[in-house]
DNA sequence: ATTTCATATGAACAGGTGTTCATACGTTAT
DNA sequence: ATAACGTATGAACACCTGTTCATATGAAAT
């Protein structure tokens, strides 16, 4: 049997004992990556979030900046502030916000340098 | 009027002319953006994602490896080959995919070197 | 040819998500 | 005090998404 010399399964066994110091993933650390990974996915609030990249905004200023409803931005803030990507701090009548995560932070910038970057060909197939 | 030193508003007009040279993203460019963080933005999808991040892997083999259903696999493998995140190749029966993206590449190793490091302290309020 | 294996695909479902609107809260000014 | 401003919050909505099941496709072996 086997006579064609494909058929070549490479590692049944991918992961003998799991051993984390390779690149591999627990459910719940995924979890936990995915739940970061998702409050990126969403366009206002990955601008909202590289509003803050730089300076601490206020609420309202981000909002303007970005034609969102106040209301919006602070729904997202939330979220944002809930995993701990953003720190809230109030000063008078306005709540700035800035990143507070640094690791985001230069992940962002790389992402948003990448995607700025010329429009890597697109021609291959 | 004005008599607090506080209402300050840094920075009235955020950007003059939208120089993209700094951290600043379009509308468009954001939703591409967004759309990339999305799909990581789901657990099952980001450990498949992983699980081809260092050497091919079949169809079948990553529905093993994570107690996934092949079926589920399929279909996210579906929406991570259409945003070109990971190709295929056919190798007689078997589909073999692996990480397209360079840069996403990259990005999940750091990742999952970050989640699998120490518990950064979560002591600070 | 048929059978078997590996993967893909479509429909259908429950649950989640972004947004808007109205309203409430907290702070500052009058 | 009240008024005005900035922000937060809850409900409600339409829409999307991950998963399962059944079924189809494609390739290799009998």
């Amino acid at each position: 049997m086997n006579t064609c010399s494909y058929e070549i399964v490479p590692m049944p066994q991918p992961a003998l004992h799991s051993l984390p110091t390779a690149t591999s993933l627990t459910d719940d650390k995924a979890h936990v990556l995915a739940e970061t990974f998702k409050l990126l996915g969403d366009p206002s609030r990955l601008r909202i979030l590289i509003e803050t990249l730089n300076a601490p905004r206020a609420v309202g200023d981000i909002a303007t900046s970005l034609s969102l409803s106040p209301s919006l931005v602070s729904h997202h803030l939330r979220l944002l502030r809930a995993a701990r990507l953003v720190s809230p701090e109030r000063r008078g009548k306005h709540i700035f916000y800035r990143l507070h995560d640094a690791h985001i932070a230069h992940l962002l910038a790389d992402m948003v340098a990448h995607v700025n970057e010329d429009q890597h060909d697109e021609t291959e197939a």
